[in-house]
DNA sequence: ACAAATTGATACCCAGCAGTATATTTTTAT
DNA sequence: ATAAAAATATACTGCTGGGTATCAATTTGT
């Protein structure tokens, strides 16, 4: 079993996590973390170093969550084009499942630290390097089994994707609209059918 | 000739415009505003009711100043796909043009107002219906006149271009890449050239 | 050029900020 | 069960936050 502290640490990410993404690293305080944990601040700091470590610790929680997510799409069994699909719907309902994370948090992090802290900002541009590398190996893998054919390398089909469906995200975001995703996807559906079949 | 006063607030609003839209609201401080304008508070809340309202004229002068360089574009001389192309070269240099402002005044304020300020989130949705409203109005002339032929009502046309351009313009901040913004470019070029010729 | 009115500077208010030293409680291993 | 160790609570620090009352300086209309 895991320790008393560990837990603690775990418990802590938790809620901090959506906090810190909803209202961002500046928006948030510490009473705000300790109002919402229960906990005080004595005991926050005995688990982390100071805020900048706990909003870290925040965001890769989040990030860890989507990546897995992403994974399970792109990982299930079928074609590459199928995982293509599985992807597509997942960004359909991508407002849905960001709702209890207080929204995407490669957006709303990336957006927010960029000029507010370095460390975090240079986290969001790491993963969303690791995403679209992600998309890349399916149509990679799809090209090379012959599924799928490309116009363009892989590496740029995915970050041409990938860039797509984060308008959409900032779209419906700002405007608080998911008729942004939905159009988008349906979109994109159309596209990758037909750009991409061999 | 204008007020002292009124020089004054202007005087304000452009030191501080930049300021705001690079750090965000609950980003930037009373004292970072006084340090740059080289006043003192007495003269900016003589000015301005509160930071508020000093945060909501700031995104008003950026976005004015956005607005008027989209409409330049958008209403040049010529035909319609004359005009879009002008509005996809002038997004192709956006991250140039937006650095004097310190970032794109949609996108920044619109995902950190997001959780912080209603009426700065407010002002930019509205904000994005009237750009989105300019690029329709475009296209429903353009096929009026028989330049062009759309595949979807102008309206939509409009939502879904401003959506990839916004993805783009959102992707090269994240990770402060321009090679977001002149991909999206080159495809968008591509699509309008393809999809609306007549 | 001068008085009235406006504009801006000074000095202050209190609340909330991140962070910490210390005391107390709770875990943990024996 | 108990003593040592670890985790959490308490009570505080110094500082900066937005905002303001008041006083000095500057514009402005005459």
């Amino acid at each position: 079993m895991s320790t008393k502290a560990e837990r603690t640490t775990a418990y802590i990410i938790e809620t901090v996590a959506p906090i810190f993404n909803k209202f961002g690293y500046v928006g948030t305080s510490m009473s705000d973390l300790t109002e919402a944990t229960g906990l005080t601040k004595g005991a926050i700091y005995g688990n982390f170093e100071n805020k900048e470590a706990l909003a870290l610790s925040a965001f890769e929680y989040n990030r860890n969550h989507l990546l897995e997510t992403l994974d399970e799409k792109l990982n299930s069994e079928g074609k590459a084009m199928d995982k293509l699909f599985s992807l597509l719907r997942f960004y359909r309902q991508y407002d849905v499942f960001t709702l209890p994370f207080g929204g995407c948090p490669i957006l709303n992090v990336g957006v927010d630290a960029q000029n507010n802290n370095h460390l975090l900002a240079a986290a969001v541009k790491e993963t969303i390097k690791e995403i679209e590398g992600k998309i890349a190996l399916v149509l990679e893998d799809g090209a090379k089994q012959g599924e799928i054919h490309l116009p363009v390398p892989p590496g740029q089909f995915a970050k041409q994707l990938y860039t797509m469906l984060q308008g959409a995200v900032a779209m419906s975001t700002m405007t608080r609209d998911r008729k942004y995703l939905v159009n988008t996807i349906a979109y994109l559906e159309h596209l990758v059918q037909q750009e991409i079949k061999k």
